[in-house]
RNA sequence: CGGGACGUAGCGCAGCUUGGUAGCGCACUUGACUGGGGGUCAAGGGGUCGCAGGUUCAAAUCCUGUCGUCCCGACCA
């Protein structure tokens, strides 16, 4: 391959655009990369394009290697897939939607269950056919509220999903390890910085199911990590270990006058000033109200979480938790609806009479005592006992995590990062192929519903993961692996050098390294070296004033060295640095 | 959904307060110089000032509406 610079479509900017903030989005679009079409939906460049396709080759690679066989689904896809699982109304805004002509329901998918489902239940029939894992390499579609960070979180992106079948939970398992291995050799391949941790199915159900997350300070996600026993989950799958039941003589409930306590900071404080109780912040028991819709529905359910009093709710957490429930903001109306619940001053004790589900935090654990809202304004309670002065009706994990929370494997402290979903596995179990009635034909002559894993890598967020993780202050620095090319010719002299620039370049090129050249004439050095920098490749050769002794410069992109080499070892030592000595 | 900011050349921005000739940098074209760090000089091309309505002799500028974009927030009892 053979770029000459002369002729590539391509542009460089030198200041970033106004509407990028992350410096994947930045860089990405000052290398002329990707350009904006519209929010959260990019074309891709001739370099960007080719960055693209070698990131989805590797996936590929690796998704053949595990047994996958690929397909390609179209990304428009009328109602009725989505409907027979529900998801037509279960996903909400998300879903891109569209009409044809003679006003059909179609949409834009998000991702394919549904179809690779029925594919199957199509195709195969006997226990025979089994086990199988299809892949495709496909656009999906999904309206983000908020799209955001360029190519990080779009509307449009490349994702591989793959989708496995098998007979039995133990074949689930397998095919999920054989996806766990795919991908770990695929995100090494990629040179990438990531962690693998435990996740929430989300609105998929299902069970088992694993993140890859790269750690990257831009990240949406929040993961933590413990150092000490390998433990690493996303914050909305982390489990809070529960204390144990408190035994003894609970202490007595009593009222305690306090006006103007509208947070729990002043509460505290007044409380201890007032009464002497010496109780923190976390000794309280703060109650939220949401409203809990079922997508689908107009109906809403009014539920109380409680949390202790340190702790603000987690909305991501909550959310997951209730999923595919979705809460939402108990408004002053509602209040008023509800005469029962006094804003700033709920407590349990009052839930069961009025009716209200109430879910605590695992910390609130039978027997344990609090101070927490005496139900009438200005008035807290002390000494309220959960399992005498209110009963549970579940635990839900709402509350923030923190770092220094306890490991729930180890209780060694957690660590907490941010990073940015790459790939996500899970064990789906039997929840599309109960919906579709996929069955095969046991050798008893006995249906077995199947059961699915299902699985994605997000390939065109690859590709701002990898800008993301591997830049400097003069550009983009790719893995070779994914790099637009391997060498990076700079021609550049009034001399023969861009001609000789070109030389090597097709010597290069023929010997079957990707060459890209910088072949303009008339363009200052300066202006090379920093496109070629911004550009990233991972070796840059540069035909310049050295020529006249006989000597060309190699420069390593990612660690900065550079080295003379004579004319006519050129090519070899280029070669080398590619990794194709020979 | 809520809050904030912004829509002026392909990109980044000024001009708007105080109405009257649309400007700067990058990029682009031509020429000369320069030739190892986004170089210099000169001459150019490129604009329905987001859209609609209004005020006015006159609107990028003032008023009303509308559309769009970006950022922040999404709950603190």
């Amino acid at each position: 391959m053979l770029l000459r610079m002369s002729t590539l479509f391509l542009r460089t900017l030198r200041e970033d655009p106004a509407d990028a903030e992350v410096p994947s989005h930045k860089l990405l679009v000052r290398a002329g990369y990707v350009r904006r079409v519209a929010p959260g939906i990019y074309s891709w460049l001739p370099l960007g394009k080719i960055v693209l396709e070698n990131v989805a080759r590797v996936v590929r690679e690796e998704m053949n290697a595990m047994g996958g066989q690929e397909v390609l689904f179209p990304a428009l896809l009328p109602r009725e897939y989505y409907e027979a699982t529900g998801r037509w109304t279960e996903y909400g805004d998300t879903l891109f939607r569209l009409k044809d002509r003679k006003g059909a329901d179609y949409l834009l998918g998000p991702t394919h269950e549904e179809l690779f489902t029925d594919l199957v239940k199509g195709e195969y029939s006997s226990y025979k056919d089994y086990p199988v894992v299809l892949y495709q390499i496909q656009t999906k579609y999904r309206d983000e509220a908020r799209p955001r960070a360029g190519i990080l979180r779009g509307r449009e992106f490349v994702m591989k999903d793959s989708y496995s079948f098998d007979l039995d939970d133990d074949g689930l398992k397998r095919s999920y390890e054989l996806h766990r291995e795919a991908y770990i050799k695929m995100f090494d391949r990629l040179g990438l910085d990531y962690r693998i941790c435990f996740a929430m199915s989300g609105a998929m159900g299902g069970s088992a199911s694993e993140e890859f997350l790269a750690p990257c300070p831009t990240g949406e996600d929040t993961f933590v990590a413990c150092h000490n026993c390998g433990y690493a989950a996303n914050a909305e799958a982390v489990v809070t270990p529960a204390p144990p039941a408190v035994t003894g003589e609970p202490p007595a409930l009593t009222l305690l006058d306090t006006p103007d306590t509208p947070t729990i900071e002043s509460l505290v404080e007044l409380v201890n000033d007032r009464y002497g109780l010496g109780v923190t912040a976390a000794g309280t028991l703060k109650n939220v109200v949401v409203k809990v819709r079922t997508p689908g529905s107009a109906e809403t359910e009014t539920v109380v979480i409680g949390v202790p009093g340190d702790r603000e709710v987690d909305l991501k957490r909550l959310e997951a938790a209730l999923s595919p429930g979705v809460p939402e903001i108990f408004e002053a109306a509602d209040f008023a609806r509800n005469p029962g619940l006094v804003r700033g001053y709920i407590g349990p004790q009052v839930l069961k009479k009025l009716g209200i589900r109430y879910l605590v935090d695992p910390r609130v654990t039978p027997g344990s005592a609090w101070v927490t809202g005496g139900n009438e304004q200005g008035v807290h309670a002390a000494g309220v006992v959960a399992g005498r002065d209110f009963e549970p009706d579940g635990t839900v994990e709402a509350a923030e995590v923190r770092a220094g929370d306890s490991c729930p494997r180890c209780a060694h402290p957690l660590s907490i990062d941010r990073g940015i979903e790459i790939g996500h596995i899970f064990q789906l179990g039997r929840k599309y192929a109960d919906a579709a009635g996929l069955d095969a034909l046991g050798p008893d002559g006995k249906p077995i519903r199947v059961t699915m894993g299902s699985y994605g890598v997000g390939v065109s967020r690859l590709v701002a993961v990898l800008a993301e993780q591997l830049h400097d202050g003069l550009g983009l620095v790719w893995p070779r692996e994914v790099a637009p090319a391997d060498v990076h010719i700079v021609g550049t002299g009034k001399e023969n050098q861009i001609e000789v620039a070109l030389r090597l370049a097709e010597e290069l090129a023929a010997g079957g390294l990707r060459v890209l050249v910088d072949d303009r004439a008339g363009v200052s050095p300066g202006v090379k070296f920093k496109d070629a920098e911004l550009l990233g490749v991972p070796t840059i050769l540069i035909v310049g004033r050295g020529l006249g002794q006989g000597v060309v410069e190699v420069r390593d992109r990612v660690t900065g060295a550079k080295e003379e080499v004579p004319l006519d070892a050129a090519a070899e030592r280029v070669r080398a640095a590619a990794g194709r000595a020979g």
